[in-house]
DNA sequence: TCATGTGAAGAGCTTCACAGCA
DNA sequence: TGCTGTGAAGCTCTTCACATGA
C-alpha cells in the first residue's frame, strides 16, 4: 500500500460500513457489489474499485462476506476501537451535534465540549460536560482525542483553532463560516451549512428565471 | 449560456458571495482574483474560471467590482429576493438549524417547521412555528417554498420525502442517514454528519497504525 | 503594466469492458 | 456460470501558460 487513497473513496467507506452494520444485524452474510449498488445508489463498478483499492476483499462468483468486509473497513478508516472526539463551542449547533451524534453514531464518542462562556461551562448535555477551553489539552491527552468539531462563531474560530492544535488534535470538522488557517499536517473539513444551503437554491430555480 | 454549470463551481459561488458581502460592508469596491484567492484558499485561476463560466464580470488590469459581482452571483444562484425554505423534523438538529440559519444567513428564510409529534407542534423557535405535516403543502404554496431541510429519523425519511414532493418542493437538503428515493427532477443533497465524521477519522490515524 | 479570460495540458475520479478466479 | 478485480477509455475539474484588453 503506497498510493494515497482518493478522498472521495474515503468519504464513501463509512457509507458502506453503515450498510454492512445493518446487514450483519439482519444475519446477512454475503453481499454482492450489485446489491450494495442498490442500497447506496453508487454503481457496482465504483464500489468494487473503491474496495479493491485497499485489497481483494471479495470472493469471485460469490460476493463479499459482510463481517469480514466490515472489519477491513474499520481498520482502513482507523475505527478499530472507540474513537474519542471533542466539540469546541457549546452553542445551539454544538449542543445539537452532541445529542445527534450520540444517538446516531456508535463508532465515535464525544468526551467533552469546550466554551468560553461561563454561563454554559459546567452544563451537561446527556453525559457530555461543557468545560473551559483551558482544559482542552488535558482532556485531549487523557482520551487520545485527534478530532474536534468546531462550532464557535466566526470571530472566535481562529483563536479556537490555535488551542485545538496546541492540544494535539490534528483534524478539524469546521462548522464556522470562515476559512481556518492551519499548519501543514492539520486536516480541516468545512461544513458550512448556510453556504451549502445557498448553493442548493441554484438547483431550485429554473434557468429561465436567471439572467446574467 | 447553454453549457451546464459544473456542480463544484455552483458550490463555490456562495463562498464568493459571503466574501463580497464583507468587502462591501467595508467599502471595498474592487477585488482581484489574487485577493479572493487569499480569502478563500482556492487558486486565483480557479476563481477566474469559475466566474468566467457565467460571463466576463471583471476588468482587465483592475479586478472585479464588488457590488457588480455580488449582483451577478445573486442572479446566477437565484437569490434575487428572499428565498423561503422549510424544515421538516423539529428535533434537536432541526431546531438547532433553525436558530443557526436565522443568525447566519441573510439570504434564506425559514418560514415554518413541520413534525408529526403533537408535543412539539405549536412550539415556536425564534419566530418559526412548528406545524403538523398536513399543512406543508399550503405553506409551501403560500411562500413559494422550493427547498426543504430534512431532519427526521431515518425510518420516517422516505414518508416525509413523499409529502415534501407533493408540496411542490423540488430540492431536499437531507440530514437523515439514509438514501432517499426521489423521482426525476427532484434534487437531493446529503449531509450525513455521522458519516462525514467517520470519514474524517481516516485522516487522524497514521498509516502505520492501519493494517488491512 | 497588470489582472482578466481562455485554450491546452494535467490530475483525479468514474465508467466500460473483460480477464480472472471460485 | 457468476461476480470480483482491473487496465483502458472517458469524463470532470484544476492548473498552466499566455493572449487579450483596460
Amino acid at each position: 500500500m503506497n498510493k494515497i487513497a482518493p478522498k472521495l473513496v474515503v468519504r464513501r467507506l463509512p457509507i458502506y460500513l453503515h450498510i454492512l452494520d445493518n446487514l450483519i444485524r439482519n444475519d446477512v452474510q454475503i453481499i454482492s457489489s450489485r446489491e450494495l449498488s442498490d442500497e447506496t445508489g453508487f454503481t457496482a463498478e465504483q464500489i468494487r474499485k473503491d474496495l479493491a483499492f485497499f485489497g481483494a476483499f471479495g470472493t469471485r462468483g460469490t460476493g463479499y462476506n459482510t463481517s469480514f468486509l466490515r472489519e477491513k473497513i474499520l481498520k482502513i478508516i482507523g475505527l478499530d476501537d472507540q474513537t474519542n472526539i471533542v466539540v469546541v463551542g457549546a452553542g445551539h449547533l454544538g449542543i445539537a451535534l452532541i445529542r445527534y451524534n450520540v444517538t446516531n453514531n456508535s463508532y465515535v464518542n464525544v468526551v467533552a465540549a469546550f466554551d468560553i462562556d461561563p454561563d454554559v461551562i459546567g452544563l451537561k448535555i446527556l453525559d457530555v460536560e461543557v468545560m473551559p477551553m483551558a482544559r482542552m489539552k488535558e482532556i485531549a491527552e487523557e482520551y487520545k482525542v485527534k478530532v474536534a468539531i468546531l462550532t464557535v462563531p466566526s470571530e472566535q474560530a481562529q483563536i479556537a483553532v490555535e488551542q485545538i492544535i496546541q492540544s494535539g488534535i490534528n483534524v478539524i470538522f469546521n462548522f464556522a463560516p470562515t476559512k481556518l488557517h492551519v499548519p501543514e499536517g492539520v486536516y480541516v473539513r468545512n461544513a458550512n451549512l448556510s453556504i451549502e444551503l445557498q448553493s442548493l437554491i441554484y438547483y431550485a430555480t429554473s434557468e429561465k428565471e436567471k439572467k446574467f
